[in-house]
RNA sequence: CGGGAUGUAGCGCAGCUUGGGAGCGCACUUGAAUGGGGUUCAAGGGGUCGAAGGUUCAAAUCCUUUCAUCCCGACCA
């Protein structure tokens, strides 16, 4: 491709509206323009960096037993309404009605398509199991879209389903999948971590997210720095290691604490560590009050609460409902006379400890000397927190890191939710009838672009890994009208696009601080600069978008050491 | 949906407080010079100032309404 024939705006400075950096570099490079809220365009360049990443998809997931179909995007309502989920959807499912007033729904996901064409057609356990996938756009009108690619409500995500007999074939399909997903982040070049995620009501092990590491991610990953273990820090166990606060008191002191509400103004005022003192979180779970207590440096994960209580929904409690619940102004919340709340959990750490400071659940007061075991009801102690930095790892104990991630991939295994809901039943040897046993697997396409230019990035633009390049290559030709630089340039061109290597050739008239200026911004990872001095040296130069090392190659034996220095910036992006 | 902010040329912005000429940089067109990290000079073209209504002799500017976009909290690929 050349690029005086290309349409391949590049911008000079960052769009207003763009806050995260590979919103900006998409929109700077000429990939995405945003058509509105959420919603993007896709110019040439953007979309061959889609489909290389759909192309890697489409390679794995056929190599691992899975078909390739394409369903619409256009839903009826009556599919949501027999799995329930036209209600419990939500706003997310954008719904409205033809010209005879009928009901649909654009497709955030399709369980409900795909369930029930398997079930029209698969009737017996010789036809399981059943492996599809499609490769689509999908439609979610996201609360708040941001972050340009990052969350749109326009997205391309593959999904893929797998239909099998039973739990065990179903483990199988899920064990393809997770393994084709390690190859497909592998190949193309990104630094990332499967972490065990929350499967909520199903149970198991069975969901794990997969996450491209990046510091802007929006995800916290619990990470083991010495085994394989990682988790969602939603997920994650947190190790109880023991109580340090043990010192036993005859009973537990009312103190006056005016104005401090918060835990470090508590233990500042009563020069106690943040580690001495409880914090009382209270949640309406299902409507129905509940305490957690945690360490006063420690955070509740809720996640761990609905899941101990079975909840369908957890919310933290208003400033009203906190006041009714306590008979206190907000801030003084603490498990000693909490008469009004039936169910309190505390954390493992606490059960231990004999010399609590808590909330007096009175104004401007607090207990000092709190044993929790003597002085409060304590329905159950669990793990109720959120790991933290320095918490270590479940499985081996090494320390944990929190690395933060950009949840790119899901895999999750559905159990017989949507074939009991929907019927989609076949019959066994013995002519007995079963539903059949399902997964899901999502990878979100497009945020995979986004992904990639968050993790490799710098200052001129972004750097693309160069399986899923718009351009690998660019030869950028100095002196376009100098007839023998012009021939030599289109030479290697040739001679790069015969290598199979997608290569944009720029040939423009511009001057050579714009070419090296688009030519960073665009990424491609391999840089060739093609000008009549280097030809009157005999030399090429070429330049590790990645690293920015810049060498010449001469033009003796010309490809030889191009193939030569291609692999050298390859394995660099094989860490 | 709650909290905050912004809408002025394709992009980035000033002007608004204190009403009166629609401006700046980049991009674009033409000419000239220049030609290895977003070149310089000159001359141009391009705007219903988000929209509607109001106040006023006069509105980008003040008032009301409305729409859109972005950021911070509850979702998910």
């Amino acid at each position: 491709m050349r690029w005086s024939e290309s349409y391949i705006p590049t911008l000079k400075e960052s769009p207003a509206d763009a806050e995260v950096i590979s919103h900006k570099l998409l929109v700077r490079a000429g990939m995405v323009r945003k058509l509105t809220s959420g919603i993007y365009v896709y110019l040439p360049l953007g979309l061959r960096a889609l489909e290389k990443v759909s192309r890697i998809v489409r390679e794995e997931m056929n190599a691992a037993g899975f078909q390739e179909l394409l369903m619409p995007m256009v839903q009826p309502a009556d599919l949501w309404k027999e799995t329930g989920r036209w209600e419990f959807y939500g706003k997310e499912l954008l719904r409205f009605r033809d010209r005879n007033e009928r009901e649909y729904c654009l497709g955030p996901t399709h369980e409900e398509v795909i369930t029930d064409l398997v079930r029209g057609e698969v009737k017996s356990y010789r036809q399981l199991p059943v492996r599809l996938y499609q490769i689509q756009t999908k439609f979610r009108d996201e609360i708040r879209p941001r972050f340009g690619l990052m969350r749109g409500r326009e997205f391309v995500m593959k999904d893929a389903y797998s239909f099998d007999v039973d739990d065990a074939g179903a483990d199988k399909s899920y064990q393809r999948m997770f393994e084709a997903y390690q190859r497909i982040f592998s190949r193309m070049g990104l630094r990332f971590r499967a972490v065990e995620a929350d499967s909520g009501s199903i149970g198991g092990n069975f969901s794990h997210e997969f996450m491209v590491l990046a510091d802007t991610g929006e995800d916290t990953v619990a990470a083991c720095s010495a085994c394989a273990y990682a988790a969602n820090t939603e997920r994650a166990e947190a190790v109880w290691k023991g109580t340090a606060n043990t010192v036993s008191c005859a009973s537990y002191v009312l103190m006056p604490t005016p104005g401090a509400h918060t835990v470090e103004e508590v233990a500042t005022l009563l020069q106690v560590p943040a580690t001495s003192v409880v914090k009382t979180m209270l949640y309406d779970v299902d409507g129905e009050a509940v305490a957690v207590l945690v360490r006063g440096d420690r955070a509740v994960n809720e996640i761990k609460l609905k899941n101990l209580m079975n909840a369908t929904e957890v919310t933290l409690a208003t400033p009203a409902q906190v006041e009714e619940w306590t008979e206190a102004p907000l801030g003084f919340a603490g498990p000693v006379g909490l008469n009004k709340v039936k169910r309190i959990y505390a954390d493992l750490e606490l059960q231990a400890g004999t010399d609590y400071v808590t909330g007096a659940n009175a104004g401007d007061a607090h207990f000092i000397h709190v044993d929790l075991n003597r002085d409060a009801q304590i329905s159950a102690y669990a793990d109720m927190r959120l790991v933290m930095e320095g918490d270590v790892c479940p499985r081996c104990g090494a320390p944990l890191i929190l690395p933060r991630g950009i949840e790119v991939g899901h895999v999750f295994k559905l159990g017989c939710k949507y074939s009991a809901a929907m019927k989609a039943h076949y019959v066994d040897e013995a002519g007995a009838e079963h539903p059949m046993v399902m997964g899901c697997y999502g990878i979100g396409v497009s945020r995979v672009v986004a992904a990639a230019i968050e993790q490799n990035n710098d200052a001129n633009g972004a750097l693309f890994p160069p399986a899923i390049a718009p351009f690998e290559a660019v030869v950028l030709v100095l002196d376009p009208k100098n007839a023998d630089v012009m021939t030599k340039a289109t030479a290697i061109y040739n001679m790069l696009s015969g290598m199979g290597v997608d290569v944009l050739l720029d040939d423009r008239d511009e001057r050579p601080g714009v070419k090296f200026k688009d030519a960073d911004l665009i990424g491609s990872p391999f840089q060739l600069v093609l000008g009549a001095k280097g030809l009157e040296k005999g030399i090429v130069e070429c330049k590790d978008r990645r690293t920015g090392a810049k060498g010449t190659l001469p033009l003796e034996a010309f490809e030889e050491h191009l193939v030569q220095w291609m692999q050298q910036v390859r394995e660099g992006w094989h860490i």
